[in-house]
DNA sequence: CCTTAAATGCTAACCGTTAGTGTTACGGTC
DNA sequence: GACCGTAACACTAACGGTTAGCATTTAAGG
């Protein structure tokens, strides 16, 4: 058993962190396109393999804690208290991500992305994948027995509320409408749960008492 | 105004079409990462540059009919019937593009994207554009006054629908289990309607006082 | 016919990315 | 402590998509 402290492993951390602060400064300094590996690389005092053998391409080191944001939508899902609903819990979770992209110190490297189309695809390659993983959790649950598609189907639909709520002129606004339509996407899956069960074409499914 | 028949435009369309179908075959029979842009060029006999100034990218070759796909989404939504629901429309074009693309003669299409990142990930961009050019004609039209933030959500969803739907097993199963789930959310935003309101486990509208 | 501009060709390069090949330094083992 | 396996890193060179710069053809219109 090697304790989580070995030398190596401090100076491969070391390294990863040294490459990513280094790339995400001189991006933000000069522009992401104006930067190259070879500059970051320099920069960091590295090679440029030993930057490809941290980050799989130019744009992760971007995304540099995307892993974070995976794993907290996950945990969402799987650590919830017992009975407690599906959807507000990934709403919360949700709320708070969307906090920390809207947040001030966050809003330079945003706009970076955003003007860069690359980073902008990636992104949504980010996106697909985390909402697969989020796919996978719904699915594992005992007590949500639902179809492979609806869990993916309602995976995408939180990871969209959060691509959009981002781009919102207000977000949490914007979290209140797009939850609404989730919350009966989800209901419209369930028409047994409860007696009411207005079933068959399901055209319009009930409205939420509407807080206002 | 020159006639669209002009032979300038004739021979550039034909050149077009040559790159594109002689890309595809290459793809086809090779392998898409097995081919290079050079090998397309040569073998439809013309220069590397030429390629690049009818298709953006490599990937482009390959959805080289995504305007129309466009085109089509955003015209269900313009020249649908007066007063025709939106959800129903939308689903009915949904149904024919998923048809198509599940089509036997598209399937060696599919697969050889389906295996290659690069092209996965061009078509989520392609995915996003989709979704705000539906958003703005579901924003345009006035017997929808909706925000921002509902156009772009429903826009959004009516895409995973695609999507999702074509990756599915039984397409036509998984598109009745997602339009059931995108109706209800299309319901939710407008309460004042009129409401058969069968409600079963009343959803909390109200979240978002307390984050932690 | 002659001018103009669009379409295409050719060359060379840029840049992200990877393969191949060593070299170093840490970790576990004797 | 000496030893060995291996993970981390360096270096070079190259590949492939993409673009700039400039030359050349060819259709369009006066």
């Amino acid at each position: 058993m090697t304790l989580p402290t070995g030398r190596r492993e401090r100076k491969k951390a070391a390294t990863r962190q040294k490459i990513a602060d280094t790339a995400l400064r001189l991006f933000l300094e000069r522009g992401y396109d104006a930067v190259g590996i070879r500059d970051v690389a320099a920069e960091a005092d590295v090679a440029v393999t030993t930057v490809f053998s941290h980050f799989a391409s130019k744009e992760a080191l971007v995304f540099e804690q995307d892993q974070d944001f995976e794993q907290r939508l996950t945990q969402a899902v799987t650590r919830r208290a017992r009975h407690e609903p599906l959807i507000p819990a990934l709403r919360r979770e949700i709320e708070a991500l969307v906090r920390h992209c809207t947040a001030d110190s966050a809003a330079p490297i945003w706009h970076m992305v955003d003007a860069s189309p690359a980073l902008r695809e990636y992104e949504e390659s980010m996106r697909l994948r985390h909402a697969e993983s989020l796919a996978m959790a719904i699915a594992a649950d005992p007590d949500l027995p639902q179809t492979t598609t609806v869990c993916r189907t309602i995976a995408r639909f939180v990871i969209d509320a959060h691509s959009l709520a981002r781009e919102a002129a207000d977000p949490e606004t914007a979290l209140d409408e797009i939850f609404r339509m989730i919350e009966a996407a989800w209901a419209a899956t369930r028409p047994s749960t409860d007696a009411h069960s207005c079933s068959g074409t399901a055209s319009r499914g009930r409205v939420g008492d509407s807080p206002e």
